[in-house]
DNA sequence: CTACGGTAACTTACCCGCGGGTCACTTTAC
DNA sequence: GTAAAGTGACCCGCGGGTAAGTTACCGTAG
C-alpha cells in the first residue's frame, strides 16, 4: 500500500476519475433526480463508458451514495459551524444562507440531492438522506425556536411549519441561483441581505 | 347525440369513470411526479385496467393533461378572483393562502401538477404547465412588486427572486399539508395568520 | 535499449425487467 | 343483437447491470 503509485496503468488514475464522475453524477442527479438520471449519461459526461462506472461504484445507489455523502457532508458541517456561531435570532437565516452559498458557488446543484424525492422509498439511500435531512432540520427547529420564541410564540406545531417553510425558502433560492449562473456567492448573499432588510425589517 | 343517455352498457358510464380516473391520476401524479407514475397503477387504484384507461385518454400524456388543465384552471381561477379583490399588499399573500386551501381542501396533490420537474422537457405538457406557470408568477411578481413598492424597493431582479420564493413558499405549505390529513383548510389558513403576525407583524 | 509480462484502465456486446402502448376478445345492459 | 364497458396477453424500447475481452503504461530480464 505505501507508495502504490501508478503501477501498469493507462488513462487516469482512478482516484482522480471517481472524483470527477461523483461531480458529474451530482450534476445529472440534482438536474434530473434519481429516477431521472442515466448512468450512461453521467458516464458520457466525463469521456467514458458505463462499466467502468459500475466497477468503480458498483450500482446506482453507489454512485449516488458517493455523491449524497460528499454533498450531506459539507452542508451538515457548514451549517453547523454557522450556527455555532451564535447571534441574533433574525440574523441565523442569513448567516446560513451565505454560508451555503459559498460552500456551493460551484456546486450548486449539491443541496437537491438532501431534498430529491424520486429516491426509493426504502435502503441505503433513503436511510442517509433521511439523517442528513433529520440533522438539518434540526437545525432549522432550533433556529425556527428561537425567533419565535424571542417573539412570545411557541406552537410547537407552528414551529414544525416554519422549519419547513425555510428549508423550502433554500431549495427556491438555490433554484433561482442554478439559474442564474453569472451570479456569484457574494452577490446573491448581499441580495438575500437587501430583500430581508427590505421586507422584514431584519 | 340528445339525451345519449346509458346506451347498452356495463359497468360505470364513461364520464363518470374518466373522473375517477383524472381523480387518482392527479393524486398519483402528485405523489411520484410524472416520470414515476404508473398507468397501471393508476388503473388498479379505481379497480380497473390499463387499456380502458388508453381507451378513454389515449396516453399517458393525455391523462396527465386532463389532470394538469383540471388543476391549473381551478387554481389560476380562484388566485385571480382573490387577486382582483385588492387590499393591503402585506395580506394579500394570506389571502391567496386561504384562497388555495380551501380550493384543494380535497384534492391536495393538484398544486404539484404544476411544479412537477420530471415531465418532458418539451411537447404539449410542458406548454401547458408552463403556460399555468406563467400566469400564475405574473400573479407572484404583481404581489411581490406592491409589496417592495410599498417600502421603496424596485430592484426587478430582486422582486422575481421574491416570487419565486413565494411559489416555494406555497409548496413547502401544501407538501406539509399533505402529510397532516387532519388539518383542514380553515386551520390551516388560522395558522398562517398567526405565523405571519407573529414573525412580520403582518 | 529492447522485449516481455503484468496490471489497471477501459470498451464492446450483451442480458433482463419494467412500464408505456396495443390487439383481439369477452361481458353486460338495453 | 348491438354497442359500450371492460379484460388478458402480448410487443417493444429504455435503462440498470454484467461478462469477457482489449489497450496502454510500467517495471524488469536479457
Amino acid at each position: 500500500m505505501t507508495e502504490s503509485r501508478a503501477v501498469g496503468t493507462k488513462g487516469m488514475p482512478r482516484e482522480e476519475r471517481e472524483a470527477q464522475l461523483v461531480v458529474a453524477g451530482t450534476e445529472e442527479f440534482g438536474r434530473a433526480g434519481y429516477a431521472g438520471a442515466s448512468m450512461v449519461e453521467i458516464a458520457r459526461r466525463v469521456g467514458v463508458t458505463k462499466p467502468l462506472l459500475y466497477q468503480y461504484f458498483g450500482s446506482k445507489d453507489g454512485l449516488y451514495l458517493a455523491c449524497l455523502h460528499r454533498a450531506g457532508d459539507r452542508l451538515t458541517e457548514g451549517v453547523a459551524t454557522t450556527m455555532a456561531g451564535g447571534g441574533e435570532p433574525e440574523q441565523m437565516p442569513l448567516k446560513v444562507l451565505s454560508a451555503i452559498f459559498t460552500t456551493f458557488d460551484h456546486d450548486r446543484y449539491a443541496w437537491r440531492l438532501l431534498r430529491d424525492e424520486t429516491v426509493p422509498g426504502s435502503g441505503d439511500i433513503a436511510a442517509a438522506a433521511a439523517d442528513y435531512r433529520r440533522r438539518l432540520d434540526a437545525f432549522a427547529l432550533l433556529g425556527a425556536t428561537q425567533l419565535m420564541t424571542s417573539r412570545g410564540l411557541a406552537d410547537p406545531v407552528d414551529i414544525e411549519a416554519i422549519a419547513q417553510v425555510w428549508t423550502g425558502v433554500v431549495d427556491s433560492l438555490i433554484s433561482w441561483w442554478i439559474d442564474r449562473p453569472d451570479e456569484d456567492a457574494v452577490a446573491m448573499s448581499a441580495r438575500c441581505a437587501r430583500i430581508m432588510e427590505g421586507l422584514f425589517g431584519w
